[in-house]
DNA sequence: CTCAACCTTTACGTTAACGTAAAGGTTATG
DNA sequence: CATAACCTTTACGTTAACGTAAAGGTTGAG
């Protein structure tokens, strides 16, 4: 039997080849403040959590936000049930955030759009070029 | 009357305020052979197609591509009539920019849900706290 | 017990996308 | 005709997000 397979906790290169980042990506993002492994001795494991976090991480950056916007959209998600002023500022926040994600599916679906005329017109013009 | 408004064009702070930019980033787009405005003496002017040309760099910027993508995808639409074989290359290009544009839109949607997720909770959070 | 294959920290290097002077030319207006 | 408000080029500075050594600790296999 595995004592590994117990707990279940990833290394930091497991995470790397899952998730095709490098190793110094992910440390990276810890000393950003984005997930924090815990240690046995001074090796850093990873949980199933902790990989979650990864791959909200990972699709931030898809989506072209900065290390500094990821942190403030993982910071929501942790609101530490506090004030209500406190909470208005954050609803505001996540009204903000979702506005420009709205506006970023626009963004792309015009860009689809146009992506698919494009196609239309290159086949198009293949299929004449092949037609004479 | 006004002899400018005959060509109908603009100055690159008119496009800046317009798309709330800085004048260096439009020039930068500019060395990066991305937008290409004529020259009335050493004054750089921009037609309406100057300005939708804009308009797409802009739009690559929000959905996270970089300049080097932007041109890339710029480069796209002004393919030459080429050789099938550069068509078929132009076709996988296109393919694969496709697809990616595809994944953000389900990045955004996970991340649109989450965040309704989320305000959910806060919102009912604050009603249990002003009901107490 | 000695490799190989991992892991670690520290720290300087690199690239993209501009920011920010500096120095100077042009043009309308009072 | 001078001053403001534009425009220009040149060029060095800055920030983010890692890349890339360098130097060393640990651990399982032969």
């Amino acid at each position: 039997m595995n004592s590994k397979a117990a707990s279940s906790y990833f290394t930091i290169s497991d995470l790397a080849k899952e998730f095709n980042v490098t190793t110094r990506s992910i440390r990276h993002y810890e000393e950003y403040g984005l997930i924090t492994p815990v240690r046995k001795g001074t090796t850093r494991l990873y949980s199933a959590k902790n990989k979650t976090r990864l791959q909200l991480i990972l699709r931030g950056k898809r989506v072209g936000f900065s290390l500094a916007e990821i942190k403030e959209i993982i910071d929501l998600y942790q609101f530490p049930q506090g004030e209500a002023k406190q909470t208005e500022f954050l609803l505001a926040k996540i009204a903000l955030r979702k506005s420009q994600l709205l506006q970023q599916i626009q963004d792309i679906k015009s860009m689809l759009n146009e992506i698919d005329d494009l196609e239309k017109r290159m086949t198009s013009s293949a299929i004449s070029k092949a037609d004479k």
